[in-house]
DNA sequence: ATGGCTGCAAACCGTTTGCAACTAT
DNA sequence: ATAGTTGCAAACGGTTTGCAGCCAT
C-alpha cells in the first residue's frame, strides 16, 4: 500500500520522530539525531553504555545524560521500549511491529526473542478475568543453553 | 504423609534454613531469626525497607544491610524469592508451593498472583525448542484496575 | 578462642537533575 | 530573541562492601 513492506525492521521512524517532537514543540537536534541513527541501526537490545559507545563513533562530545534523555523521549514516543534482563542495567529496543518476549541465558548473556501467542492471548483473559486492563506486559525467561557452544561464552563479564 | 498439610503458606522454613546454615559452617543468629520470622509472617511482597520496619518492632538496632544479606541468604537457600515490578526496588516473597506470576496495578501499585498451566507449560517448550534449560522466568503484566475502587488507590506515593 | 556476623558508614552503579552555555526555531 | 537542549558534575536511591567489634559455636 504505502511503498516497501520491510522485515519489520525499518519501521519508519524518522517522520514518526520528527512528528512527536513537532506536536509538542520540541526540537530536532544533532544530537538526537545522532542518537537515534545509531540506536536503529543497532541489532540486540543496547544498554546506554553501548549506545553511548557507538553514538562517540560519530560524534565524540554526546554526554550520557543526553542519551538517557533521548531514549526516553523515543519510549514516550512509542519507537523504542525499554526490558530489564536483571541484570540491573536497562536494556532497550526498537519497537518492531511484531510484540515478543525474550529468553536470556545465564551463562553466557544471549538474548532470544520469541512469540507465543497462546501466551498473549491467555495473559488478556487473566487480567480480563481480575479485572485489570492490560498496559503492558514482560516477560522473562531465564536460562541455560544447553547448546555445546554458547555463542556468548565470556560476553557477560570478561 | 508428613503431618498437616498446611495451604502452602506453611512451608516449614526453620528447619529448611537452619539446616542450610548448619551445612555450611553458617550460624543462627539472634537477627537472622528475628528477620526470618518477620518475612515468613509477612503477607504479599515486601521491600527491603518494608521487611526492616517490621524487624524493628522486634529490634531497633538491625541494620539494614543484615537485612539485605540475610535476604540473599533466603534467596539461596531457596525459601524466598526475589521480584522487580519496574520501580526499581527489589521485592521479595516466600517460595511457596505453588509457582505463579504477577498482574501488577501501574496506579494504585496491587499485586494479584496468579498462575495457569498453559503458559507454564508453553514456557518450557519454548525454552526447549531454542535449547535452553529453564532455570526460572519471570512475568509481569503493567495493567490498571478496572474496578471502580482501586483498593490501595494511594499507596504508591501519597 | 575463633571465625562467622553485625552495624555503621562509605562506596558503588545506574540513572536523574540543576545549571550555565548553547542552538534550533 | 526565546525557549528548548546540551554537557558537566553533582545528586539520588537502592544495594553492596570494608572494617572493627561482637557473639555463636
Amino acid at each position: 500500500m504505502s511503498g516497501l513492506d520491510s522485515p519489520s525492521e525499518t519501521l519508519d521512524w524518522e517522520p514518526k520522530l520528527a512528528s512527536y517532537l513537532a506536536e509538542r514543540g520540541l526540537r530536532i537536534t544533532r544530537q538526537r539525531k545522532v542518537i537515534a541513527d545509531a540506536f536503529f541501526e543497532t541489532a540486540g537490545h543496547p544498554t546506554m553504555e553501548e549506545l553511548l559507545a557507538k553514538v562517540r563513533e560519530t560524534d565524540k562530545n554526546v554526554g550520557q545524560a543526553t542519551v538517557y534523555r533521548t531514549l526516553r523521549l523515543l519510549v514516550e514516543a512509542g519507537l523504542a521500549e525499554q526490558s530489564n534482563f536483571g541484570d540491573g542495567t536497562a536494556r532497550y529496543e526498537p519497537v518492531s511491529s511484531d510484540h515478543h518476549d525474550h529468553l536470556v541465558c545465564r551463562d553466557c548473556g544471549r538474548i532470544v526473542e520469541f512469540y507465543n501467542d497462546t501466551i498473549e492471548r491467555l495473559q488478556d483473559e487473566i487480567a480480563k478475568a481480575h479485572s485489570f486492563a492490560v498496559e503492558h506486559h514482560e516477560m522473562v525467561i531465564y536460562a541455560r543453553c544447553t547448546q555445546t557452544a554458547c555463542p556468548h561464552k565470556a560476553a557477560a563479564k570478561s
